[in-house]
DNA sequence: CAAGAAAGTTAGTGACCAATCACTACCTGA
DNA sequence: TCAGGTAGTGATTGGTCACTAACTTTCTTG
């Protein structure tokens, strides 16, 4: 197998074992037993494990992207906000690629905290592309597309804190307006 | 110091180094340093690290609770959704408590993951009961208080991401409503 | 087929970390 | 005054982890 499609592989064994780790909770042993090679190969394929998980931050971010706009494509215009709801609770339905993204966000924080700035510019401008695309794919309403991922932000937390679907809290979220 | 204090303190530490670090990645070291006493006296304090993290989210929840029914106090029915937000807005103004509620997100499934349902059980019970207090705050509106809840989780994400404050993205929160 | 590059491994290092143990210092009440 | 409880420490330990060095195997190509 080639270095490059290794390192794809890598990519997406580390997105899932980072969602479930976190990033200081996630042994880059781990990692390698999930692709099939030795660890130390890892660095040769990256130059240490926070690149890794930088890698494997914006695949996640990219997925996120590209499931939007697949959504969306040949959807009436009135119909896209629904549409592109269906398909976020789809992409999240098995919580790694949610959690990914959560770990994401706190690791922003934590490489600001320890002097590396760099981390976050790159997520951020991940992060504003996505709001772009949503917001394009919504007609370019900012009022709708910002409710759009507020839903999804009080999304992430209830699955992330594990409420069963049958939770009275989950019943609450009706209230949000699921067209513009 | 007694041992009762000796405890606040080492909570009231625990938080600041939990939200900084993240469970895996802060040391009880670093607490006990922070705390101003040997490593090992933690572990006469708390059964283990696990419990020590389990207090400072409590607190983290208990604290957010708290000033919100402050913030309330003897405001008028129109003008307490403002008064709330208002008051979140200066809470989270440091980042500690707003990483720390991130950090316990990611934590709860971690606990999961790994076969511990307790945690994400006493998280939940915290974080129903401090719905509860903004929907009775808000006078029962359960639309008005669920949206106040996804502002607020769109609110972290982009204070984790460190959006600078100036940033065309905090402009698109101008249209999430700030009133019922 | 020779030879070099690319893919991949084994063995190992220094640093760190949660938790334990055995100990000291101080206070309090009979 | 002394016995027992409480606050607190130093030393240690078994284990993990990111990363490196040096080596072997496999593929490609002139």
């Amino acid at each position: 197998m080639s270095a490059e499609e290794r390192r794809t592989c890598v990519v997406a064994v580390a997105m899932s074992e980072f969602a479930r780790g976190g990033y200081e909770g996630t042994s880059t042993e781990s990692i390698a037993k999930g692709v099939g090679v030795s660890q130390p190969y890892l660095f040769r394929l990256f130059p240490n494990k926070r690149a890794i998980f930088l890698a494997a931050a914006l695949r996640c971010i990219e997925m996120t992207r590209d499931t939007f706009v697949q959504a969306a494509d040949g959807v009436p215009p009135g119909e896209v906000y629904e549409a592109l709801a269906v398909a976020y609770m789809d992409l999240i339905a098995d919580h790694e690629l949610l959690m990914m993204q959560m770990q994401v966000q706190v690791a922003v924080f934590q490489a600001k905290q320890s002097g590396d700035e760099e981390f976050g510019k790159i997520i951020r401008r991940g992060w504003t592309d996505l709001y772009d695309t949503v917001c394009l794919l919504l007609g370019g309403d900012h009022e709708t597309s910002t409710r759009f991922m507020a839903s999804g932000m009080l999304i992430n937390t209830m699955v992330a804190l594990d409420y069963a679907p049958e939770d009275r809290l989950w019943g609450c979220m009706k209230f949000l307006p699921c067209g513009p």
